[in-house]
DNA sequence: TTATCGTAGAC
RNA sequence: AUUGUCUACGAUAA
């Protein structure tokens, strides 16, 4: 390909409409223009032609990004980033360009924010490399990685791929944004927002360096984001392993490793993407920690709580979603036994929730008629014990439940909009 | 194939 | 109250 290709790709028609769609999609917030996503349709109907025009040159620079903090599960707090709609939008454009052409030189022993890869493949990897007799595991933490990326070191290692000049200016624009904190802009020397699109690719490609570097020395690991893990025989070599990584990281890629949440241990004792590992007579098993249990049985109380203004089978729909859900996502584990006392444990909720609601048939056919179902079916599903507390619902009645979900939806944003 | 909803992991 | 991004999976509707 010729070097000046790449940007066309990027500012096609096809390519941008695809990008605007999938920002579209996530429904997210307006960046520091308060330009929402309707208000960018608009923007961009009249403004697409410059702005595409302003690419192609090399001249194109976004806006700053919008700085938001949002509480992290151990108490932290989390700096994002986010960007403009019309910048999310261009990022996202470049990403699906250059997607594709770096997946290639990735690593097969990485699984964070890739396609076709998910936090399960790498548990299942982990388990593996655990059942081949590697018993201890060294946890490498990188400490806030995502704000300490060298944009010179990053620039150089997506040039070693994308030879197109103005593609690589853009990408760079986008690093030196900057950073609209209480209306006043700073620039920023190192690090990529949390937020933008383009964020885990660049993240990617970064940190395929230390992958090679670990599959150079010939180490068993796996890869989640900065989270890394790698398998060794003994706590002896897992130390050497650690400092040896901990000073490649530092001297090569010039990022800091987190050395409080960085570790050698056993398995068992260190939790990876949400799941534990232990060892049987036999073989190496997933299970799902403490920890994990008590966020999933928090939202389990919320749900099946009296106080919540919304009708019986709503609730039913969502303790449907929520258990199917969590279910899906730790059937790697070994939680059947718990997936079972848990169903039970629902159920005899549910009943309980059913005396409180719904105690005559004829209170429900209301319910039900109010809903707008027929009247042959709402007298039939009122009548029917099992359709108060069943975990899979008529899909009559799940079609009225979305119709009034979606209404009460339209309801709230018209009230907002007014007051 | 395209939308809506949800869960989980990561930053 | 404010709240971004990526990925995987599940359910539903045309």
């Amino acid at each position: 390909m010729e070097s000046n290709g790449l940007i066309y790709l990027i500012t096609h028609r096809d390519n941008l409409n695809e990008a605007f769609k999938r920002v579209k999609r996530n429904k997210g917030a307006a960046g520091v223009d308060a330009k929402d996503i309707e208000a960018t349709r608009q923007y961009l109907k009249e403004e697409g032609r410059t702005i595409i025009a302003l690419i192609q040159t090399g001249k194109y620079k976004p806006s700053p990004v919008k700085r938001v903090e949002i509480p992290k599960g151990d108490g932290g707090k989390r700096k994002l980033g986010i960007p403009t709609v019309t910048d999310r939008v261009i990022q996202q454009a470049v990403v699906q360009i250059l997607t594709p052409i770096f997946e290639q030189t990735f690593s097969e022993y990485s699984y964070g924010f890739r396609p076709n890869r998910s936090a399960h493949q790498a548990i299942e990897k982990a388990r593996a490399y655990i059942d081949e007799g590697y018993h201890y595991v060294v946890d490498i933490d990188l400490e806030k990685f995502f704000d300490r990326v060298q944009h010179d070191k990053l620039m150089s290692l997506v040039a070693n791929v994308i030879k197109d000049k103005v593609t690589l200016k853009l990408i760079r624009n986008f690093l030196q944004a900057g950073v609209m904190e209480n209306g006043i802009v700073s620039v920023n020397r190192e690090g990529t927002p949390q937020g933008g699109p383009l964020s885990p690719l660049l993240s990617n490609i970064m940190l395929t360096e230390l992958d090679r570097e670990l599959e150079k020395r010939g180490h068993k690991f796996v890869r989640y984001a900065d989270d890394c893990n790698i398998y060794v025989k003994s706590l002896k070599a897992g130390e050497r392993v650690k400092q040896g990584i901990t000073d490649f990281i530092e001297k090569k890629l010039k990022l800091k490793v987190n050395e409080e949440k960085s570790a050698v241990g056993k398995p068992i004792a260190r939790t990876f993407l949400g799941v534990s590992f232990y060892r049987n007579r036999k073989q190496t098993r997933v299970y799902v920690p403490k920890k994990s249990k008590a966020k999933f049985e928090a939202k389990l109380k919320r749900l099946t709580n009296r106080s919540w203004s919304i009708s019986m089978e709503y609730r039913i729909h969502k303790l449907n979603q929520l258990v199917q859900g969590w279910f899906n996502y730790f059937k790697i584990g070994d939680i059947k036994k718990y997936a079972l006392k848990i169903d039970s444990h629902i159920r005899r909720r549910l009943r309980a929730c059913r005396w409180k609601e719904w105690k005559k048939p004829s209170t429900k056919y209301r319910e039900l008629k109010k809903l707008g179902i027929k009247p042959n079916d709402a007298w039939r599903c009122a009548n029917t014990r099992k359709g108060y507390w069943r975990m899979s619902n008529n899909p009559i009645i799940d079609q009225a439940l979305n119709n009034q979900y979606w209404e009460n939806q339209r309801l709230k944003s018209i009230t907002n909009l007014i007051s």
